[in-house]
DNA sequence: GCTAACTTTAACATTTTTTTAACAACGCCG
DNA sequence: CGGCGTTGTTAAAAAAATGTTAAAGTTAGC
């Protein structure tokens, strides 16, 4: 479940926003006190962070830039009340995605959260890349020339085990036990088999492998 | 044409409504009672609701927790007696968008009607579309060519679900748990037979899916 | 309690994937 | 260079997963 933590010092939006994102499916974190929310967000690392301009201990504008110092890239909504001065430019040098002003509703909201988390999450995917092919593991995805290919299971999980294990001679044993499972006992042949599969599919060309090498007498060995 | 749902208890107020809606090219549905309010919003699906607090059958307050709890995200005004004691925080909190204090003028009504409509009408609706069809989340209505077409709850939620998660495979474990949710364990059977559902009902063609993909040895994956 | 609508399950058909077997090709070693 | 074990390759058999349908089980509304 994705954490949001929220650092506001009026109470009551501080809880609206707190029922809002609960009945979201989000886990809200409340605090108050701007010092507190600093170290709650070094703690806990939330997806997501929804700040006030004004607070008491330590200022929003402060709670970003230490942050971003800090290496943290969390995405940050700043929360701003209608008097204050809200120079968009500032707000995204210190760091901040996004703002809204106050009072706002919890549509607006949310929409904003959503289109924030959607934006900024993907980023945080896994993407491997060898000769002109693409993993990206999260997606479960595998693109040649930027065209998808597709991969069936057992030749998906043999090639993340290869992409995990580089530059090592991996012995058909090994792969079996790590790809296929203490409870399966296949022909050996069938590592091969699949090797095979994935030379064809992956290898610029499969007649010549430069990735999927073998180890004679050993097993097989990946290079990126 | 937009419509709207006038869930008021006094007549002349609801028939001055009414009238005055009309004038201004909207489509009212009047109401007397809190009950059949709350379903004929359900059945209807209007683009906006006038819910008075008060009310016979089913209070105001009522009526929207149990729109938002159905996911029904319908914009709504809350209309209310000068004496009844109105928390705006309550008002956010059970869902309202905005509201206004009886005895109010036919121009502030219409004022906050545009405005909730503008507000939530663009591009906070979330509007979906893919292939011929358009699902409205927040109307919880889905069309193909323009007609109204007919999901069941379940086929509804996990149409939700794939929206909300596109072009990522989802493996039947994760939908079970998002979709009907933790504490029902059905065969994983019931995700193919509704997945099946799902494309005959919004497939151009059923038997060649084009948004609704298996991905085999995983589970589904949903592409717009 | 009855009906209608919906959900789940079970059964069977179909498709996809995995494994195996067979043979060809290769590499190592004398 | 020739033999022997290893690997490459392929197609077919076997297994697994999914599609599909209908019947059984539930639930909600009257």
């Amino acid at each position: 479940m994705q954490t949001v933590l929220v650092i506001d010092d009026d109470e009551s939006l501080r809880d609206t926003i707190g029922v809002l994102l609960e009945q979201e499916g989000f886990r809200p974190v409340l605090v108050a006190d701007g010092r507190e929310g600093f170290e709650k967000a070094m703690l806990l690392k939330p997806e997501l962070l929804l700040v006030d301009l004004r607070l008491p201990g330590m200022s929003g504008v402060e709670i970003c830039k230490q942050l971003r110092a800090a290496q943290m890239h969390t995405p940050i909504i700043v929360l701003s009340a209608v008097g204050d001065e809200v120079d968009k430019v500032i707000l995204l040098e210190i760091g901040a995605d996004d703002y809204v002003v106050k009072p706002f509703g919890t549509r607006e909201l949310l929409a904003r959260i959503r289109a924030l988390l959607r934006r900024t999450s993907p980023d945080a995917r896994k993407i491997f890349h060898f000769a002109d092919a693409e993993i990206d593991l999260d997606r479960r995805a595998v693109s040649k020339h930027g065209e998808e290919l597709k991969l069936t299971p057992a030749e998906y999980n043999l090639l993340t085990y290869f992409l995990q294990n580089p530059d090592r001679p991996l012995t058909r044993d090994m792969i079996l036990n790590s790809v296929w499972g203490y409870q399966s006992f296949p022909n050996t042949r069938t590592v091969d088999a699949h090797v095979v599969k994935l030379r064809q599919k992956l290898e610029p060309d499969p007649n010549v492998p430069r990735h999927f090498l073998t180890v004679h007498g050993v097993g097989y060995r990946f290079v990126p």
